[in-house]
RNA sequence: GGCCUUAUCGUCUAACGGUUAGGACAUCGGCUUUUCAAGCCGGUAAUCCGGGUUCGAUUCCCGGUAGGGUCACCA
């Protein structure tokens, strides 16, 4: 087949119908990641042939998509290249060409029929519970080709077809997979059929890498690279994404969802990355969080799977999580800035200070954005900016130690305490290890959680929050000493 | 329906004839602890069924079952 020493040369070849999903986007990923390992070129082509179903801005939104990730092309309607235009649409003399090579040898011919008729003929043979093959009307004498009539192949040879593939291995079909399949459509433009081997053929692609729904037209190629004499590139079926919980292959009619939405969402490009990298393919052992240059250095085609795997969204969330853990610090201030709701930013003290200091905490408790946005939903972030507000009741740990009768003064007595110890403590070294040491020996003495809650508490107005020192650091002497009287107050109410 | 194809914990997977069938996500429990999160430790959980081949089958072959794909002037 191809000379093992040949540039490898693969393509995503998408068509503009609107926006690209995560079964797309893992196809362009193999062949992406296959060319690069391989020093090879990878090619972005547009498939625009069907005039109607194509929708406008898809061409930027793919390419938008692709970017996001991390996939670049070597190649494409955007940069040009040796074998340009990288749009069927504008290729059409290049079909036109090989299609006349085809007539010429007798292996094309002008559709005679209409729609409706072979619609016709479709019918009868579902009512006569047979396969429908359009080769069973094939004309005697069709028309002299006028371009305004299909073009249909003649498949020289009706016979069996058996083929290599380099995930599947040995493959096989009979002669009924094998029809006068159209190759250049009433309107003048190609079929998908006959279009990508004209272009993979002029362009050089090398492999071709496309999902498993096409094992079952391949013999159609393989007959029209057989008339054409050709040379077929190399097959590799990628096995299908299948859509949560259920058992369909993921696809745009099932609610899979515009790729970009996952920004939006708060996955890394590198998370998604390593996510979809891992279903369908897998490099063995136990190393599950790579990154985009492991992923290239690392990935074989031998180790792509057969059978279609789910798109786990909690795996996702995991890893997305880890590589979070994996930024810089100040990538990880960058992201929680850029996620972060406007309820929060327009807060009275809000602060980009704040926000660093607190990227750490967010980061450990969330895994996306939609986490982020619970976060403030739970008002688990709008304490940092602005005072908050609760009922003097809920100052007193659940397993409070302190008697009943005079609880408040008692409580008032600890957090008075405290503060004075605090005020020890200078503003530079208002820390939390010092925070905690300042503050241990009497926690001891009257019990933690008798003055570690209410300290927390205070500070956070929350059931639930990071530990008072940290809040405590986070907030500042002046801040935390305040919240400290104000709980106070509160309590004498 | 015809043809093609697939089949290991709930999910993603490892195993290329010999393992107590391993790991990860999720889940459950424990430790830690002022609450949460994180972290650490541990548990539950799988070879679709039936025949072969073999000293020995998750692995090879056949059949069944179940899933997926495809049968367009869509790609």
């Amino acid at each position: 087949m191809n000379n093992p020493n040949k540039k490898i040369i693969t393509r995503f070849a998408p068509s503009p119908t609107g926006f690209v999903h995560v079964g797309n986007i893992r196809t362009a990923l193999y062949a992406w990641a296959f060319a690069k390992k391989n020093n090879g070129t990878f090619i972005l082509r547009i498939e625009d042939t069907d005039k109607a179903r194509e929708v406008e801005g898809s061409i930027e939104h793919v390419i938008a998509s692709l970017k996001w990730i991390g996939i670049e092309w070597n190649e494409g309607p955007d940069i040009g290249g040796p074998n340009a235009s990288y749009k069927q649409s504008e290729r059409l003399e290049s079909y036109i060409k090989y299609a006349k090579i085809l007539i010429d040898k007798g292996l094309a011919y002008s559709d005679p029929y209409t729609e409706e008729e072979v619609e016709a003929f479709r019918n009868k043979a579902d009512e006569e519970k047979r396969p429908f093959l359009y080769r069973d009307h094939r004309p005697e004498n069709p028309p002299i080709w006028d371009g305004k009539k299909p073009l249909r192949f003649k498949v020289p040879n009706i016979k069996s077809y058996e083929w290599e593939d380099m995930v599947r291995g040995h493959l096989k079909a009979g002669p009924e997979a094998l029809d006068d399949f159209i190759l250049i459509k009433g309107d003048g433009y190609p079929t998908y059929n006959f279009a990508h081997i004209i272009d993979d053929f002029e362009m050089g692609v090398t492999h071709i890498m496309r999902g498993d729904e096409f094992i079952s037209s391949t013999p159609k190629f393989l007959s029209l690279y057989e008339a054409l004499e050709i040379e077929r590139p190399e097959f590799v079926m990628l096995p299908p994404i299948m859509g949560q919980g259920g058992k369909k292959k993921l696809g745009k009619r099932d609610g899979a969802k515009d790729f970009l939405e996952y920004e939006n969402e708060g996955y890394l490009p590198e998370a998604m990355m390593n996510f979809l990298a891992f279903i369908g393919w897998n490099p063995g052992g136990d190393k599950e969080i790579i990154t985009p240059e492991q992923f290239v250095n690392i990935f074989d085609i031998k180790q792509i799977h057969i059978s279609g795997g789910q798109f786990n969204e909690e795996k996702l969330d995991w890893i997305n999580h880890e590589h979070l853990k994996l930024l810089s610090i100040d990538k990880q201030i960058e992201y929680i800035s850029k996620y972060l709701p406007e309820n929060i930013k327009n807060l009275p003290n809000f602060s980009t200070k704040i926000v660093e200091n607190i990227t750490p905490i967010i980061l450990e408790r969330i895994r996306n954005a939609k986490d982020l946005i619970e976060m403030v939903k739970n008002g688990d972030l709008a304490y940092y900016f602005s005072q908050p507000i609760y009922k003097k009741d809920s100052l007193f740990f659940k397993s409070s130690k302190i008697p009943q009768e005079n609880k408040y003064e008692i409580l008032s007595k600890y957090i008075i305490d405290a503060v004075s110890l605090f005020e020890d403590i200078s503003n530079s070294d208002f820390n939390k290890e010092n925070i905690k040491n300042k503050i241990w020996e009497y926690a001891e003495k009257v019990g933690r959680g008798d003055i570690l809650w209410p300290m927390r508490f205070a500070l956070s107005g929350q059931d639930k929050s990071p530990d008072p020192f940290i809040l405590a650091e986070i907030l500042g002497k002046d801040e935390t000493i305040n919240r400290l009287n104000n709980a106070i107050a509160t309590l004498k109410i």
